[in-house]
DNA sequence: TCAATAACTCACCCCAAAGTGAGTCGTTTC
DNA sequence: GAAACGACTCACTTTGGGGTGAGTTATTGA
């Protein structure tokens, strides 16, 4: 996603090249789904227990939620430990640090979004 | 999308505060849509018309690549104008400044997904 | 004994986003 | 006169992401 090509005339070449440089697919799709970087982040301001999140989000659905959570676990964004001598069981998750690099990059593209592009 | 919440008892008031900051969900909406992203940085290396487009990813169909177009066109992201003197009528984009600050939060998201954390 | 709580899982359904194939319009070239 | 190009538009179908409602397991309090 850096190179600029010079040569309009799209030779097979070029198209190989353009189209690898246009792959920002997977990092999309991984905070595209639904209540995803919400989620992280209610974790991130320690906000980390199923019930308080659905607290948070009245109309997320429990099995978004839990599928959210999985994911986001499974992709390394947060870890999650049972609390320990708790009835009944409760469960926390923490970010990690990958989790807060991203968290981050969406915050600026939130505030690309209050910006005014006259 | 910065403060944050020390009390854990979740009543009204923190409930509201925390989803009001999760509200990142216009950006993220307006980023999700398939090749959006890819088109937009196309135009940006000089790659700006359908045909050319089209040639770049082979699988996208005609309405989608219009859509994303007349999306991109719509946000502001990009302009659209026509090539004069050209028989069949030929068409340009060319990236806006707001566009080009997304295409530039966008690398970085491609950067956090090409890193390795441990 | 019954309800409630925390953290899920499962089977099912729905709808909007994306893909398919054809058509349009004006012009140029074979 | 037929086909091709460039930039679309339209009607139709498909797909999969997300919502719905119920069930589970273990435990505690009324």
């Amino acid at each position: 996603m850096a190179t600029k090509i010079k040569d309009s005339s799209m030779n097979a070449h070029n198209l190989r090249v353009l189209a690898d440089h246009c792959q920002v697919s997977e990092v999309l799709e991984l905070i595209s789904p639904r209540w995803k970087m919400q989620v992280l982040f209610c974790i991130s301001q320690e906000v980390y227990q199923f019930s308080q999140l659905k607290k948070v989000f009245p109309t997320i659905s429990d099995q978004v939620l839990a599928r959210r959570l999985g994911e986001i676990v499974a992709e390394g964004l947060a870890v999650k430990f049972q609390v320990p001598d708790t009835m009944p069981c409760q469960v926390k998750y923490a970010v990690t640090k990958k989790g807060a690099a991203l968290l981050e990059i969406v915050q600026s593209l939130h505030q690309w979004g209050q910006m005014d592009w006259e």
